[in-house]
RNA sequence: GGUGGAAUACCCAAGCGGUCAAAGGGGCCAGACUGUAAAUCUGGUGGCUUAUGCCUUCGAAGGUUCGAAUCCUUCUUCCACCA
């Protein structure tokens, strides 16, 4: 028989980074009754398999699953192969318009598994497509379905409530979405369910297709959605303001380094395990030490903790203190359109790729963000004659350089 | 179906016959400052291999004019009101 930690610590380890319980005093009843009979809790967790780039964002009810696991419950991942055909209306203004093909399905599901592998232990978790079931289902079920909800429930959905005032269209496959989810939780007899807070509507009609075929209900865990590195906006792929989990540790190191401030405790407290007291007193000091060791935390999860000192030490030899990075793009420069061994210096960035256009590096040059040499010399005009020579740095800006490379 | 309105650079948005490569804001880029964070300040944000010069841009195509983002015609798309 398991053993569980007592209740009043599993509470605490699940209550961190969490916006919201609903309803909130089940939570200790069934973890209660689970301690006293032995059987862990069933927690699920659902994803559409619709091509995702695992980020951050997404780490956030995954890295909560797997300290359920920890704990001692059972992780029950639900790759949404059938709900990915309708697509999540969950805070869109507009209903999806790419429609996936099942084999792209089938192919982004084994994708996602080798990503979230890195997060939970898959080995002690349960995975169910959900068209094993709904595949299944027969029309006259699916009417069934349908009839424990009624439109004006559906309206209460603040994404559809937006939609339909703003006379955008709602499709009715849309609408089978919650309901579909719900009947996941009904199939797979989830004791908890997580998700981000805007699932509190899916989560709340799980519980009442629980309730009808008798079972016991579900409760929702949800977490706050992660803000990106912009330090504005959610976390996301399109926005850009992601930082992926498969990207290199020195990658992620650069980015978190330049996350604003505010968000470090957000950060902290849905990324990492570090205890909270420690992270107030972190955040009290220097921000720069908070910085690195809330990346080194973060790196030392989906790599390893030399990978990730390595990546800090890096990051404070090349850009905390100025040195020269190890990895240098080359640029090509033809010998051919060298005249006397020279190229006019709006011509080398341009014809190295470093500006985008001969007027783009006027612009530069005239404002002093270009240069040569480790000792960064600064371009004074446009038409200034650059000796050129293998191995020579040039620098547009700080961020973007290079090192030339002759070819004949 | 009817009547009005709108389409401007990455986004929002001025301009309504010349001084418009096109105000302002956001975003982005660069410089200063700094912890390559934020904030702040400054400059920039069509293109052209050498530029107080040339070329292309204001939904699309034509037209009027010495001259059009600005006026006219047709077309396309979006919005509002009416039926």
């Amino acid at each position: 028989m398991p053993t569980f930690p007592p209740v009043a610590d599993q509470l605490a380890v699940i209550r961190r980074g969490i916006e919201k319980i609903v309803p909130e005093e089940e939570l200790a009843q069934k973890l209660e009754q689970s301690l006293k009979t032995g059987t862990p809790l069933r927690i699920k967790y659902g994803i559409d398999p619709t091509g995702i780039d695992v980020h951050l964002g997404h780490t956030v009810p995954l890295r909560k699953l797997r300290q359920f696991q920890e704990l001692g419950h059972q992780a029950v991942l639900i790759i949404g192969n059938y709900t990915a055909l309708v697509g999540d209306p969950s805070g869109r203004d507009a209903a999806r318009t790419k429609k996936l093909t099942e084999e792209d399905v089938e192919r982004n599901a084994r994708d996602y598994l080798e990503q979230v592998g890195k997060v939970i232990d898959l080995s002690r978790t349960e995975i169910h497509r959900n068209g094993d079931w709904f595949a299944r289902m027969t029309f006259a079920q699916v009417l069934g379905l349908c009839g424990k909800v009624t439109v004006a429930q559906m309206l209460t959905r603040d994404d559809f409530a937006k939609r339909y005032a703003a006379n955008t269209p709602i499709y009715l496959h849309e609408c089978l979405y919650p309901l579909m989810q719900g009947w996941d939780s009904v199939e797979i007899k989830s004791d908890v369910e997580l998700g981000g807070t805007e699932q509190l509507y899916s989560f709340m009609l799980a519980r009442d297709l629980q309730r009808e075929q008798s079972l016991p209900q579900q409760i929702g865990v949800m977490s706050p959605i992660l803000v990106g590195t912009d330090g504005v906006r959610r976390m996301g792929k399109s926005l850009g303001n992601y930082i992926g989990i498969s990207e290199s540790p020195y990658d992620m190191m650069k980015k978190f380094m330049q996350i604003p401030d505010g968000v470090m405790r957000m950060y902290f407290e849905l990324l990492t395990n570090i205890p909270l007291t420690d992270v107030e007193a972190l955040l009290s000091g220097h921000p720069k030490e908070a910085k690195v060791r809330l990346a080194k935390s973060v790196i030392a999860e989906y790599h390893n903790a030399t990978a990730a000192d390595e990546a800090a030490d890096r990051w404070q030899r090349e850009i905390g203190g100025g040195g020269l990075p190890e990895e240098i793009p080359t640029l090509t420069v033809k010998r051919g359109d060298l005249k006397e061994g020279k190229l006019a210096a709006a011509v080398l960035l341009k014809s190295t790729g470093l500006c985008a256009s001969t007027s783009d590096a006027r612009r530069l040059i005239a404002q002093g963000g270009a240069s040569t040499g480790a000792e960064k010399t600064r371009m004074t005009s446009h038409d200034q004659p650059i000796d050129i020579v293998d191995g020579l740095l040039v620098w547009a800006g700080k961020k973007k350089f290079g090192k030339v490379e002759l070819q004949d």
